[in-house]
DNA sequence: GATGAATGAGTTTTCATTCAT
DNA sequence: AATGAATGAAAACTCATTCAT
């Protein structure tokens, strides 16, 4: 059983980071946000770096359930790549935080030192979706293209707009990721 | 004539900034790498953050005046829209240091107050770009949709695939240029 | 029957000391040394500078004890001088960790105030030498000095030596422990 | 012309490792002695260890200085042993401050990393006692003996008596120093 | 225009120590 | 006896910015 004291410096700190910036949060911030003494966020993480760390497994990993529970090994391509679409469209309304975070995290890890750990994360992932795109095209199923464009063809839209997107209700957000997902497929089909 | 000096501090900025990111960047190294005493760099500009805003508003006019030399008042909608697809890719092709720096900013502005002049910049952009988009979808040349959304389908790809991409010979990037015009046309139009 | 935690947070205690100082060791080294908890060190000891007391009060009851010893009380001024030195030499030859300790904290003693009383436990052997040397001096058989020049004369050697001796075999200690003795005993006899 | 600010920096961080100890002194203590800011402290070193470092170096040279002086290159052996010891003991009765902060670095250098660059000081320093002593030996004029034994016989008394003595007038200081010469001569003659 | 010394608030981090369990 | 979460004061160090020269 996790200890409270750590869920409520995560939660302060998400908080802290997506209000103010991952650079511009200091440890005083989450401090002042959490309740939690200075001693007490560095008994749990070993700095802000590991806080953002921690806070990122987590959104990945959410993230990563949710689509694991979406796919169904039956799926033609078509199938498949909506619904990975949809699944992230989808995931990111239900946890804007969450999604905006990961989004700052991903920009500011080639540069940063603090996130060396996470840029391997990060290409893990891709590295599964290259493999995947690869299979579909050898079959015919979609445009033969390097993954690098095909990736920002398929998901390029979703990102830009969930970085601005305001929160909506359920049914609008669940159109808005039939619309995404769609566009996806028309421009990557074969 | 701006003096060298300006010169030398705008480009050490910029490539510390790319290098270390802007928050990490620190005036010191900007002196370090640029050959200018602290006092000389304050002497051109108040700050970092102006440092910053004036590296942006070169690199947007710079972009600014090669989309503007493209545009011709009598392209139907489908040229005008494809011309500014590939004008982005290009010129992120060619200056990819201002392209990247200007992503960068644009993920800090909303949340650093360094940037509150800059915020403006973008959205001036884009509310000339939402009026073109709504002329082009009473004309019935494009789908209606929210501009939130058409600007993500339209740009959403080719901003993903730059974000990442490594330098080109021109003729490959002017390929890449017309996929993406492409895409963006096939994604919005009616 | 002193426990096993105690004898296992006291020699952590003194390996960290003499590898990283006094001052730079941490209880959270010696909590990581000792495998205990950090509660259970203060379940023993009061804070650092009681567990460096007790370290210390081990060495010098040790090396006294051994001294103790070798004393005969029927023995004459040269041999009480020379079997004092060489009792030192051996010791520190046969536990150099709490020579070296005892070492660094009679240099810290004076200016830190963890070390107040520690600081009387040194002056109760110096006042007990002082006394020696004075009967010493009274008979004529050594030369009439004041004490602290006298002790730099006799123990001087042996401590410089010490203080950077790698370790040897017995016989060799010993060698130089009467080489110290006489050396001693010729800097200060009558 | 070095500067005021950093005189009187170095000046207050001595008093300061004096009085406290090395380790027990924080920039804090001297920022409020020297009367500069801690930025200030920081433009001229670049820590703490960097601060004792100069004060080290400052003393090392000014001893060397006085030694160098005083060594006539047509000395016998004898000359110039006890010349070299009677060097130490005045310098260090007119620096008492830079002789006790020496002393005290030599004791932690070992072990602590802020004082690799310092450890390489004190080996020249030895490197080249030992190989006069080498060719003093190789003549027939001392006893022939490991260094590190030599070296404590020699120099060991004065180390030891100077760790503690009080201030003396220059004629006492003078005699003790003659007589810790002596001494040394005594102890290692052939 | 140019320099770099000087500032001091702010940042991250460490650490001895306490205490509920 | 033993644990380790929790504390908060204090440490080292950074940095944008000012200003006398």
């Amino acid at each position: 059983m996790t200890s409270d004291r750590r869920r409520q410096i995560l939660d302060a700190a998400l908080e802290a980071f997506l209000e103010r910036g991952y650079a511009a949060t200091s440890i005083a911030d989450i401090r002042a946000r959490s309740g939690a003494s200075t001693g007490s966020i560095y008994h749990f993480f070993s700095g802000k770096g590991a806080l953002a760390e921690a806070l990122l497994r987590e959104a990945v990993s959410g993230w990563a359930t949710q689509s694991m529970a979406a796919l169904d090994p039956k799926a033609t391509p078509e199938q498949a790549l909506k619904s990975s679409v949809r699944g992230l469209v989808r995931w990111a309304f239900e946890h804007p935080a969450q999604f905006r975070f990961m989004d700052e995290i991903r920009s500011l890890a080639p540069a940063d030192p603090d996130f060396a750990a996470v840029r391997s994360l990060f290409e893990e992932g891709r590295t599964l979706g290259a493999a995947q795109y690869a299979r579909m095209a050898a079959e015919g199923a979609v445009r033969t293209l390097p993954f690098s464009i095909a990736h920002a063809l398929m998901l390029g839209p979703a990102y830009a707009y969930l970085r601005t997107a305001e929160a909506l209700p359920a049914d609008q957000a669940s159109r808005i990721a039939d619309l995404f997902a769609e566009a996806a497929w028309q421009a990557v089909k074969a």
